[in-house]
DNA sequence: CGGAATGTTGACCACTGTCAAGAGCGGTGG
DNA sequence: CCACCGCTCTTGACAGTGGTCAACATTCCG
């Protein structure tokens, strides 16, 4: 059993055992699926807005963001996933993609055929259900995003967002303390926040200011968890099992 | 069979099939399914933020709201829903709530004991799968108002949602031509949009002005359809079986 | 080392929010 | 049936958050 299959089995199982129990036997249909790791580089789409892709993913190395456009070149940054989350898995009963899939960072992916991934839920209605709480934990994520970018100031939205990826990662345990890396641009954490990039660097000059955070060598570093989370309205409870308890 | 049985039945069912083929089997399981009938007055509280709910309930009648608050009286509604949407549904799964659903007009809902529903996912596979495709069109419904929120101005964001509701009452038969009963306040239309009451108003004469659509008698008229898409960039895409052909 | 992408700053602007007052409307009770 | 009260809608003046534009600094990367 070489590494890629580790990592593999510590991503995908991993985040699926966060979700709810698993038997031996789906363990292992697990890491029987027929599968491709393959890696991109930075800016590659995964998964394009309209099309109807064969396969789903899981991603294993990387961060990605899933986004939204409306004609004139403006977009939005819905969701951000990382490392054990699965893409595109809504194809898989929807046919079809209404958002695109795009690497932030150089990406390392398992491609799992969607017949194999129907077929194992087929199989396993436990794991059905699995995933079925998996794409409700994303909708209430969504939800507090609505909230997030339709009700808080620039300054609360923008630590609310800091303190999201803290929790999750830390759950995954990618982040040491409340520090973690964060590889992309101010125009990235724009499109996801909903504001420009002026106003991006203007804000994070502020949190800076009143030394909640710092954010060099594409490494953010809470200052201070408690103010963060003060100024931002943070309640984790949104991110059920993908949060660790803060 | 009394006209109670067959607002259910009408309802739920009509839902489900529209999201995929039902055996006759799994259709006599859902008529058989413990439910309590009730109706609730506006403004009372179906399910309460931070809740563990005993239950779900299948809307028949009426429109409620999907809201989050932040403790200073900023409130967020999320999601709108109509007869035939199930409420409550994530929390079957995820045990609480993170959201109320509050009725904006007199509501007549069909209680069902999450056990219940529970045990029928565990016997008919096919309907969990129907549950969770539900889930995942709710989930990209949400991600279209994250890109509304985040990225229209004032006016698009609210001929977009006002095209969306269009759709999905079409869907159910609720809407005659593109007019549809729009039973709210400018103030909760406010919540949805991010936006104050004030400048709903303004934003809703700019509409009118421009002929795009009326709204007297809670009945909200649309002028000029190709007009009111095409202000909001509005693609029924993302809202997959909930939209008739449009 | 050099060029492109990213980050930073300042001046100015506009979309949307705030506050406040008045008008319209609908429901309720006398 | 009318009068009243409260909620919702409307309007105006003003304020502020966040956007726009443009230039420059810095970092990254080939």
């Amino acid at each position: 059993m070489d590494r890629l299959v580790n990592i593999y089995e510590d991503r995908l199982i991993a985040k699926l055992e966060r979700l709810g129990p698993l038997s031996e036997d789906e363990r292992h249909l697990l890491q029987d699926l027929p599968r491709t790791e393959t890696s991109f580089p930075t800016r590659h789409d995964l998964f394009r807005e309209g099309e109807p892709p064969p396969h789903c993913m899981v991603l294993l190395e990387g961060l990605v963001c899933r986004c939204k456009g409306i004609g004139d070149g403006r977009r939005q940054i819905v969701a951000f996933n990382i490392p054990g989350d699965i893409l595109g898995l809504a194809s898989i009963l929807l046919g079809r993609m209404d958002h695109s899939i795009g690497a932030l960072t150089p990406v390392h992916v398992a491609i799992i055929p969607n017949a194999a991934m129907l077929a194992l839920t087929e199989r396993c209605p436990n794991l059905t259900r699995l995933l079925w709480r998996e794409t409700l934990i994303e909708a209430a994520v969504f939800r507090e995003w609505v909230l997030n970018l339709g009700r808080r100031s620039a300054y609360e939205r923008t630590a609310h967002l800091l303190c999201e990826i803290s929790s999750r990662l830390h759950a995954i345990g990618l982040s040491r303390g409340h520090s973690y890396p964060l590889p992309i641009t101010q125009a990235e954490l724009a499109d996801a926040l909903g504001l420009t990039p002026v106003h991006v660097n203007r804000t994070l000059q502020h949190l800076r200011a009143n030394g909640l955070i710092e954010w060099r060598h594409r490494m953010l570093v809470v200052r201070n968890w408690p103010a963060l989370k003060e100024a931002a309205g943070f309640d984790p409870a949104y991110l059920y099992e993908l949060a660790a308890a803060a």
